[in-house]
DNA sequence: ACAGGATGTAAGCAAGCGCTTACTAACGGG
DNA sequence: CCCGTTAGTAAGCGCTTGCTTACATCCTGT
C-alpha cells in the first residue's frame, strides 16, 4: 500500500514542473520564461528540472505535446469554432488552452515554429482544406491559420482595443462567418463559369 | 567643401548603426538581436551604439520610428493592399518594410507591443474603419491588423508551406477579396431589416 | 537491518547579456 | 600652434542565463 503522505514523489515534482511551465509559457512566451521561475512557481528544486526534463526546451516541447490530438478529434465543421473558443474565452486556464496559448507566445522561437510549420498547422491546415472545394484549399487554411495566430497574438500579447474587450461570441461569430467565405468563394473569371 | 574622406563621422557611424539595427532587428526581432551584432555588422564600436542611442531599446524605438507615415498617407482604398504587399514581396530589403518586419518580429516585446497597441495598429484601425459602415467597424478592422499580423508570421517567421511558397498576388487577391467582405457584411437577423 | 538506488538540496560554473568607464587620437577655432 | 571638443577604442563590470556537480536524505527490496 502507499505511504499516507509522500514527501519524495517523483511523478508529483514532475507533474507540478509540468503545470508551471505550462502556465508560464502561456503567460510569458519560452524566452522570456526562467528555469527558475518555472521550479520556484513549482515549489521545487530548480535542479530536479533538468534530472526530470533534460533541458528547458525538453520541457516546452512535453508541454506543448498536450494539445496536439484532443481539437482535433472532434468534427471538422466545429473544428474552427472551438479553437476559437479556446483562444477567446482566456479567463480559465484549461491545459489545452495554456499550451495552445504557450505556442502562439513562442512563435518567435525555433521549436515552436517547427512544431507549428510540421507538425500542428499542418495537421489543422488538412481538416479545415476539406471545407473547401477551391483548388487553394490549402492556401485558404493557411490564412485561416494565421489568422487564428494573429487574432491570438494581438488579443492576449499586445492588448489591442476593441479586440481585446470585445464580446468573445461576437468575435468569434464574426470570424467564422468571414472563414466561411474564406473558404466557400471563388475568384470572379472573365469567362463566367 | 566638407574634407575629402572623413574617418571620423559620427553621421555616418549613426546611420551605419541604424541599418544594421533594422535588418537585425527584422531578421531576429528584438530580443535575439544583440548590441555587439549591431556594432559588428555596423563595422562599429559597440560602445557608440549607447553614446548615439542611449540604450537597446531606444535604438529599435529610432528603427520602427520610420514606418509611421509613409503608409498611412496614400489612400485608403488601397491601404490593405499597399501592406500586402511590404509583407508578401519580402525579397528586397526597403526600409519601411524592414521596420514593419521588426515590428512583427519582436511584437513579444513590451516596447513593440505598445507602439502596435496604442500608436500604429491604432493609426491603421481609425482608417480601415472608414471601409465598413458597421456599428462594429473597429472591431472589424482589429481583426484585419490581427490577420496582416497572423500572415506576415506565419509566412516569414513560421514558414508555413503552401502559405510562404504561394504566389504573394494570388495570396494578395485572396485577401483582399475576403477582407472586402468582412467589412461590408452584415449578420443575419432575424427580424429582416 | 542495511545496501543501494531514488529523491531532494545548495552551490556554483561558463557564457552571454546590456551597459560603463578610462582612455587615445583626430579635428578645428582662437 | 595649441588646446578643448568630438569621435573612436579596449577592457571589463555586474548581472542573468541554462545547466552541472557534489552532497545529504529518504525509501525499498532482500
Amino acid at each position: 500500500m502507499s505511504g499516507p503522505t509522500r514527501r519524495r514523489d517523483a511523478g508529483a515534482t514532475r507533474a507540478a514542473l509540468l503545470e508551471a511551465a505550462a502556465g508560464l509559457f502561456a503567460e510569458q512566451g519560452y524566452e522570456r520564461t526562467t528555469v527558475r521561475e518555472v521550479a520556484a512557481r513549482a515549489g521545487v528544486n530548480q535542479a530536479l528540472l533538468f534530472r526530470y526534463f533534460g533541458s528547458k526546451e525538453e520541457l516546452f516541447a512535453e508541454v506543448l505535446a498536450v494539445q496536439s490530438d484532443e481539437l482535433l478529434a472532434g468534427p471538422v465543421e466545429t473544428l474552427l469554432e472551438r479553437v476559437l473558443a479556446d483562444l477567446l474565452w482566456d479567463a480559465d486556464a484549461d491545459r489545452v488552452r495554456q499550451s495552445l496559448r504557450a505556442l502562439l507566445r513562442s512563435v518567435g522561437h525555433a521549436g515552436a515554429a517547427e512544431l507549428l510549420r510540421d507538425r500542428l498547422g499542418t495537421a489543422y491546415v488538412r481538416r479545415l482544406a476539406t471545407l473547401s472545394d477551391a483548388p487553394d484549399a490549402e492556401l485558404r487554411a493557411d490564412l485561416l491559420v494565421a489568422w487564428l495566430l494573429g487574432i491570438g497574438l494581438l488579443r492576449s500579447v499586445v492588448g489591442k482595443q476593441p479586440l481585446a474587450g470585445a464580446d468573445p461570441a461576437e468575435v468569434s461569430a464574426l470570424v467564422l462567418r468571414t472563414a466561411r467565405h474564406l473558404l466557400e468563394e471563388r475568384p470572379a473569371t472573365g469567362s463566367g463559369d
